[in-house]
DNA sequence: CATAAACCAACACGGTATTA
DNA sequence: TAATACCGTGTTGGTTTATG
């Protein structure tokens, strides 16, 4: 019998060997009169429980007794005895809850060990283990069991990546995947369902992770907080244009119209992006389709050609500052053509705060970003420019006949 | 029948040959 | 050597299909 199908379980022999035995006796008065009940034998003459067990229990529980188990847990019976016994239901239950009890903690216990490979294979510091595992049990909690992402190997690294993310961390996405267990489709599709787990990954504040990204570019090449404050006010007065991408995009945008628009153009795009590792030709794409498609520019020709009309219109926008010396003052006529607006609560800001979401002649929306403190009631976009302090350039927009939004669409003439 | 996985279309992005 | 053009590949987010 031993050496069957049970093979794994190195107590059968002893298992078949205590079925065998003859329990006929009193230990102590040698009666034959023995009862059985659930707990053991006993002697039905003199009352004494007799040290023969109804069941083996082949993993020590006793903390006298030396456990060779390497899963360090207390077996009820072996899988022949369970099944024989008359309670067996309840035992295979006590069994099952007992396994899922280990499940858990190995998962835990092989969860830290796959998270610290993964960190130290990042270069990353240990540190941030225990939260990450944190985040990991949460998202691991909200899987239904079966959910092929429970999986410590799958779920880790995306845990990584996600706090990474949460934390404004940098975090190489191709290298997290060439040390885990992970397929790329995998990852992207369960990224795809997080917002089930962690809404607040979609509400991340973004803008503080390219911010430091942007302070990265900075003192890569020795720009100087001029240059990084004119990058952060580009990525603040831009930001509902362009935060549809990658943070890395956003950040590489911002710092490459700062360097567009300046009149030495010393700072290379090329080295921008070959720094951030994306290609020139994004960055290309950005401006053209972000800047100058969306805003109605006409006559953009390539990146760094049209850098002298990036800079005006940013300049028009009041994104950057004129030159005011050295700067010919502006005389072509830039159209942004806009059509009705409608005012949309912003959630993720504070409660008093909206954006506008404006019908582009070609059909898109557009959102409007800081321009908080206008009366909204009054509608049908105008721009018009104000010279403000200082001589700087200030756009503000007037709303008006909010309440007609079927009227002819506007067409905006900052100027 | 509910949920996960596969599929798909649009478009964002990257690689590279060519050009200035 | 930087800039540009072109095209293949990757990503996204919704829809359909498979599965238990």
């Amino acid at each position: 019998m031993a050496g069957n199908g049970f093979a794994r379980d190195s107590c059968l022999e002893d298992s078949d060997f205590f079925e065998d035995r003859d329990i006929n006796s009193c230990d102590i008065c040698n009666s034959h009169n023995i009862q059985k009940n659930p707990e053991g034998y006993v002697c039905g003459d003199c009352g004494v429980v007799l040290s023969s067990l109804v069941m083996e229990y082949h993993r020590p529980y006793d903390e006298s007794c030396i456990d060779h188990t390497p899963r360090g847990k207390t077996q009820i019976g072996s899988v022949k005895e369970r099944i024989r016994n008359a309670r067996s239901i309840h035992l295979d239950k006590l069994n099952r809850l007992d396994s899922e009890r280990e499940g858990e903690e190995r998962v835990k216990v092989s969860a830290n060990y796959e998270i610290r490979r993964i960190l130290s294979g990042l270069g990353l510091s240990l540190l941030e283990v225990k939260p990450i595992f944190k985040l990991f049990w949460k998202i691991r909690n909200c899987l239904q069991s079966g959910t092929k992402y429970r999986s410590v190997r799958k779920l880790a690294p995306i845990t990584v990546y996600l706090h990474c993310k949460l934390n404004c961390k940098g975090i190489n996405e191709q290298e997290l995947l060439e040390i885990s267990n992970i397929t790329k489709q995998e990852f992207n599709s369960f990224k795809f369902q997080l917002r089930n787990y962690i809404p607040q990954y979609y509400s991340r504040d973004r803008k503080q992770f390219i911010l430091q990204k942007i302070m990265n570019i900075t003192m890569e090449f020795d720009q100087g907080m001029e240059f990084y404050h004119a990058a952060e006010n580009v990525l603040n007065k831009l930001w509902e244009i362009i935060k549809c991408t990658k943070d890395d995009v956003v950040a590489s945008l911002c710092t490459s119209i700062v360097a567009l628009c300046e009149t030495e153009r010393e700072l290379k795009v090329n080295s921008i992006c070959n720094y951030i590792g994306i290609q020139m030709s994004t960055i290309h794409r950005q401006i053209e389709q972000k800047i100058f498609e969306r805003l109605q520019v006409e006559g953009f020709k390539s990146l760094v050609r049209s850098s002298d009309m990036l800079r005006k219109v940013m300049i028009k926008l009041g994104v950057i500052e004129a030159n005011v010396d050295k700067e010919p003052q502006p005389v072509s006529v830039i159209k942004i053509k806009l059509g009705n607006a409608t005012q949309i609560f912003n959630v993720l800001e504070h409660i008093d705060y909206y954006i506008y979401a404006v019908e582009t002649s070609f059909g898109s929306f557009m959102l409007i970003d800081e321009i908080p403190k206008l009366d909204y009631k009054l509608s049908n976009t105008k721009m018009i420019e104000e010279n403000g302090v200082e001589g700087k350039l200030k756009f503000s927009i007037e709303l008006e006949k909010y309440e007609y939004p079927k009227g002819p669409p506007a067409e905006l003439m900052a100027l």
